[in-house]
DNA sequence: TTGAAAGCGCTAACAA
DNA sequence: TTGTTAGCGCTTTCAA
């Protein structure tokens, strides 16, 4: 391995003087600036960013824990994170929600001084959260949040909740089904709020086996699906607590050879961009106009370069928008 | 910031015995291991891991240099790569390609010391290769292969365009399309292989117009797909060379009011999940029986772990398989 | 079984 | 403008 060392060897100078061109290159006069990156090349120096790391005590490397990017939602974000995080000069390191304990995870963050955290995968009473305000590590969170406090972006997810339902309710649906997913979750949890409030609101009750919770794999979303389709009462909508919660129920409805809407309304929320894909055509509410990975990126950025300065919590809560496309209709009437 | 030192001195150690309690815990008589581990816990210490990758040279990150998670293909691989890394007890730097140069890129997985790298994104006549191969730092392309030599895994690009061209051609079409991305990337180069030489057999002419070499952003593939629709000689069937390019394509058809098969054809490549989805159903060919991003995974693990051992190529080549689904049907006669 | 000491490759304070 | 030196927090000989 070829250090600073031996660049300084061959160039005739001291290491420091190698080090110097490396990070204040005008302090050093030109002549031996030259000699110097010649020296470097001809050895083809790659500077140890690890010892580098050792001193600076700064990485330029932020942690990402996402959720699995089978779901689109997740795919916009971590790539608008990375290409931010990129265009600032930072790695990303990209952790998956489940993969391995929160703690663990945490733990590597910590250990390789990573300088910042960006998260999507909280649930509502994570223990893991207190442990990252102690660890004192900037950190946005985003889509979900923690039951309390916390930095985060989030959509409004009792309205985008609030919102569908008043639309299927307008469509003259009232036997309507709702999939969600863990409710141990801020999205999913107040998701179904919304859709509650709305449906007492209009003097409806939700029918027993109505109301689905269940684990987001795409198996399970199909199992739900049909278990709904043969209900002697059938849904005549079904709204689902994601877009991609949507789309594998959409799968198992069109595989059943029943029509969207015709047969039944579907709906789902988190705008993602295959959603208006016009082979699909599902009917959301979801926020287009922010990035919410950019948002958190941003944020969290922000805070590592006041660094240490005191911080109010940043809280940033997005508004939904209803996009009426074509897997919604009217309720027939017989 | 607690280090070693400090949990030395309160456990009434020297700073090496922390050291070992961590690295060879036998070593260390059972009273003082534990007189130790609470002194840990006490401090809430955690091992400064970048002193530690100066000493051992080793970081257990590996770096995935990937093309964008729109395409549903990165996805499945990303997935992959990562979830393998984690289990071994690696962690993944992901960079996306064209975000910043690959030179630089290289030279940052370098000075990182990271030991391994997977990358989708090289082209044809990259000169990044030759520097990757001169690094040493092990290393398996996927998807995508170099001019020659390296370390691969790939399907059988030329038969795959020959097997979907035989597809269309068996169902009866004569003017066909087809719209490759960047040729100087070996899929879309030997995926057009493969469907010119098909065609030639078949005594067809590829009529001008009708082989579009474009860039794979979703709106330029829309606009080649009204280009092409709106031709005097319309295509009676558009093959794409890639499954994401096959999207993109239907929307813009879907989106003229047209139908698919009833009014065109169209088939993809890469098997990703979507393509199965009842509301899109594309005819395709890929491998789904093994998953490229395992099989690069695994093999580049293998790699690390043999470790300076003399290797020679790894060539990975898999077999691509039909999957007729509803987007293709026969030509109908007028 | 433990401690002392060297050193990984770098940055940065200080001196010249 | 340059060199000398200390030290970042750890692992790893070597001696005791």
């Amino acid at each position: 391995m070829v250090s600073s060392k031996d660049v300084a060897k061959i160039a005739g100078v001291s290491q420091s003087t190698v080090s110097r061109v490396l990070n204040k290159p005008d302090s050093v006069k030109p002549k031996t600036r030259n000699i110097v990156l010649h020296a470097m090349q001809e050895l083809s120096y790659q500077p140890n960013l690890i010892a580098r790391s050792l001193v600076t005590n700064s990485t330029n490397t932020i942690a990402l824990i996402t959720g699995t990017l089978y779901n689109g939602f997740y795919v916009e974000t971590t790539t608008s994170i990375i290409n931010m995080a990129t265009s600032r000069g930072y790695k990303t390191m990209v952790y998956f929600e489940e993969a391995m304990p929160l703690r663990d995870v945490v733990d590597s963050i910590r250990g390789h001084k990573l300088e910042g955290l960006l998260m999507s995968s909280i649930k509502l009473d994570d223990p893991i959260f207190s442990e990252i305000e102690k660890s004192g590590i900037p950190y946005m969170l985003f889509n979900r949040r923690p039951a309390q406090g916390g930095n985060y972006v989030v959509l409004d997810n009792i309205l985008a909740g609030e919102m569908i339902t008043r639309h299927i309710l307008d469509l003259g649906h009232k036997r309507i089904a709702y999939i969600s997913g863990d409710i141990h979750v801020s999205t999913h949890h107040e998701r179904k709020i919304g859709f509650e409030r709305v449906m007492k609101e209009a003097g409806l009750d939700v029918q027993p086996g109505m109301l689905q919770i269940i684990d987001t794999k795409p198996q399970e979303i199909e199992k739900t699906t049909l278990k709904l389709m043969h209900l002697a009462e059938r849904p005549t909508a079904i709204i689902c607590g994601s877009s991609a919660i949507a789309f594998s129920c959409m799968d198992a409805i069109l595989s059943m050879g029943l029509r969207i809407p015709e047969d039944i309304s579907l709906a789902g929320m988190d705008n993602v961009s295959m959603a208006s894909h016009h082979a699909i055509q599902l009917t959301t509410v979801g926020n287009s106009k922010f990035k919410m990975g950019e948002i958190a990126a941003d944020n969290l950025f922000e805070m590592i370069e006041q660094d240490g300065t005191f911080n109010r919590p940043r809280q940033i809560v997005l508004q939904p928008e209803l996009n009426i496309r074509k897997t919604t209709g009217h309720l027939k009437k017989f």
